[in-house]
Order: C-alpha cells, then structure tokens, then sequence
DNA sequence: AGACAAGTTGACGTGCGCGTAAACGTAACG
DNA sequence: CGTTACGTTTACGCGCACGTCAACTTGTCT
C-alpha cells in the first residue's frame, strides 16, 4: 500500500505511518503546527499536512521546540504574496536557523570522529580479551 | 585568563565559563553526570569535569536526554579495567550511538540542502521586490 | 435496530530539565 | 565584630511534550 499525493488519511492511518499517537497529532494541533481537513468532525490528513509532519519530527531529532518548528513551517508555506519586510524578517531567521545547523553539522562531525576513536580504543581491547582466551 | 589543565574552578567560574546556571551544576551531579571534589563543602571542578561538561552540552545539543548522556559518559572513562562482558555491552550500545549520528547526519545535510533551497526561492523573490522598487 | 470500532473533546496526570525562594554555613574584609 | 560575598541543602514550582482516562458522537457492519 502506497501513499499517494491526493490519499487522505485518518488519524489511525497518520499514526501508523509515521509511528505517533493520535494525542500527539491532536496536540500539534492545537499548537497550530497542522491543520488537517474535516469531513464532519474527523481530521483528514492531506499530502501536505505529512510533508509538515516530516519536518516536525526531523526538527525534533534535531532538537528544536516546538515553537522553533511551528515558525519555519510558517515560513515555508506562507513566504508566497508576502510583504517585504516580513519576507526579510524570515529571510534572516531562515539564515540563522541555517547558520545553526551547519554549526551542529560541523560538531556532529568532530563528536562522530571522537566516538569512533574511542571505539578503536575498546576494540583494542576486546582483541586483547580474545588473543588471551586461547 | 587561561584555564590550564590543572585548575580547579569554583562553581560560579563553571557558571561563566560554560554558560549554565549553578542549579544546573549541581542538577548534573545529582544525576550523577559530574562528580566536582569538595573543598569543606564547596564544589572544586576538575578538568575532568570540563571535560565531561563538554560532553554533556554537546550531547544536549543533539538532542540526547541526560540519562543517554550519563551511559555515553560511564562508557568514556570506566572502560579501561572493565569485565569483558560489560565491556561488550558497552561497544554495542558505542555503535549504535555511532549509527544514529551518522543517520542524523545525513538527515542533517538533507535538511541543510533544503533549507538553502527554500532561501534561494526567497532571494529571488526579494530580488523582484528590489526591481519593482526603482 | 443493535453492536462495535474509530474518532471527538475536555480535563487531569506525568517525566524531564531545570528555576526559584528559604534558610543556613563560612571565609575574608574593613 | 558585623556584613558582604559566595557557597550549601531542601523543597516546591514551572513549561514543555505529551499520556491517560472519561464521556460522548459518528460512521460501518450485520
């Protein structure tokens, strides 16, 4: 079963392909990070509101609130028929948010490099376990 | 002022020079993050705390919770002289941290790519804004 | 029509990562 | 000697990101 671009899904459906609960897409919600369709009272969730949703939980993993998500979201969708200044304002924030992660880029580097040499050091060792274990 | 290797720094020279609050200190040692010597009752924070601080905010940074960290750092220094098993165990879980910083790498770089995009898009609409404007 | 799953809106509870205030110790300075 | 600066423990509080009921409605199947 593929999602296609036009599928609309439940909120069962959401929860089981990006393994969240319904609390939580509710709670988006309500945070105004989503805001799925109805048919009478019952979200339905179009292609876009998953496009968000990706980006929210990869923002998440990246360790960013909420709120940092919420105004990014905003800036994706809403940059379209803006006025000047506000485009700038989110221009510049677009900026450190970018600044920001290739900062992050640059010390996962150095934390991945560290890991793996300290990784090494225990390997080493373990050899070491296997070498006097004959 | 240099901090040299040998220093010993009160919890408020801590404070400046990590940018954290003393409730967060002494919030760290209690879940057993850090361990400062005592002078009397007062904190004195060794290089090895520096270093482990380090550590710590950088893990935060990405996203780890403090007991996450708290294994990561166990692993860091009480490797040497350890049980074979324990040591196993250890360089397993150091693997699997290593993984999943790779993944978020690469959904880092993703991320930066379609960040850069995105600002493209909204460069060019300044730009048209700019020739409107004479 | 009856039953059952699936969804809805409150409302309160929970774990984490600290903030903040109270009350106290202690060492140095004028 | 008092006070000022810096530190300590203990304890309650708070914002965030949900979990967890409870009570109710809304299709869906037979």
């Amino acid at each position: 079963m593929t999602t296609a671009k036009d599928d609309l899904l439940s909120i069962r459906q959401m929860c089981d392909v990006f393994d969240v609960t319904p609390r939580t897409l509710r709670f988006y919600e309500a945070k105004e990070l989503i805001a799925p369709l109805r048919r009478g009272t019952a979200r339905l969730y179009t292609y876009r509101d998953r496009a968000r949703l990706k980006l929210i939980l990869r923002g998440k993993r990246f360790g960013f609130s909420l709120e940092d998500i919420r105004q990014l979201l905003d800036m994706y969708d809403r940059a379209p028929g803006q006025q000047e200044a506000q485009l700038r304002r989110t221009y510049e924030l677009a900026a450190d948010r970018l600044a920001q992660m290739e900062r992050q880029r640059a010390e996962l580097d150095e934390a991945i490099a560290e890991l793996k040499d300290q990784m090494a050091w225990g390997g080493n060792v373990l050899a070491g376990f296997r070498n006097a274990a004959e």
